[in-house]
RNA sequence: CUGACACGCCCCC
């Protein structure tokens, strides 16, 4: 039974969804084994990942009709197929199911839900979300800030990101690298290459070390910016500071550099790219 | 043994 749960896991992870719902399908016709909520919560897992969402809700739907009480988990693995395609309207009907149905929201199920606002952008619902979670009861902690930050970098709304961070901050949550990502994320969309940079300094004084993610979206800022200098001054900063350059790094570089009409500079990098082992596509 | 967070160009916004 823990055999066949883990089994059905291991290909929802794997990316093999079709695999994994056949075996929960098998559990019983097969092993004699009747699935429990863990191998329909793999499977629906299995699928959110894959993004068949309705698939997964679908699942969840038969779970309960089958004698099982879909659980937390069940509830946010189906909320997190919606989620993660910004579709805001199916997640927030799952977690008014999840209420209906007497299984509480959680800490995950909100950051869920939040996550399902970072994707589409949606600032003021994240932060509706947050304080719902909060008259609940229920803390937020740093991934559920981190995905109202996301929405901040999708909306290009710094200002609602530094807001964000302060208040995480009086609440006792310490931003990680992802919520300083966030916030020059949010830079990046909105064109402003310095500010940016701005936020890569913050953070480096309160302690976070800028990872290769955040150079990619402040080179970036500097690019739509049109500020070619600044860009490839960050990908030797980036390097000094101990940070690799990846494939993304280079296409935002080449990308700055190209949007100036510097060639010869861009060939160079693609050059440099190879010589460091970095594939180019 | 199961659930939530961040990256380019193009496209969308």
């Amino acid at each position: 039974e823990v055999v066949l749960n883990a089994a059905v896991d291991a290909c929802g992870k794997g990316g093999a969804p079709d695999e994994a719902v056949k075996l929960l399908r098998g559990m019983e016709r097969a092993y004699g084994i009747k699935p429990s909520n863990i191998s329909y919560n793999s499977a629906i897992s299995a699928l959110s990942r894959a993004g068949r969402a309705r698939e997964a809700r679908g699942l969840l739907k038969e779970m309960a009709s089958s004698g099982l009480k879909p659980d937390r988990v069940s509830f946010s693995a189906a909320m997190q197929g919606f989620a993660a395609a910004g579709d805001r309207k199916n997640a927030k009907s799952l977690s008014k199911e999840m209420e209906d149905s007497g299984v509480g929201m959680d800490v995950v199920s909100y950051g869920t839900a939040v996550s399902a606002c970072g994707r589409a952008g949606d600032v003021k619902g994240a932060l509706r979300l947050i304080e719902e979670m909060e008259s609940a009861g229920i803390n937020a902690n740093v991934v559920v800030y981190n995905s109202a930050l996301d929405a901040c970098g999708k909306a290009g709304n710094p200002e609602a990101a530094a807001k964000i961070l302060r208040r995480m901050t009086e609440a006792g949550v310490i931003p990680n690298v992802t919520s300083y990502t966030g916030a020059i994320a949010a830079c990046s969309r909105c064109v402003n290459g310095s500010k940016a940079i701005e936020w890569l300094e913050i953070m480096s004084r309160e302690g976070i070390t800028p990872e290769t993610i955040c150079y990619n979206y402040a080179m970036t800022a500097c690019g739509r910016a049109g500020d070619a200098r600044q860009a490839a001054w960050l990908l030797r900063r980036m390097e000094e500071e101990g940070a690799t350059p990846n494939r993304i790094t280079y296409s935002a570089a080449m990308f700055a550099l190209g949007k100036a009409g510097r060639l010869h500079d861009v060939l160079d990098l693609l050059t440099e790219m190879e010589r460091k082992g970095v594939q180019a596509d």
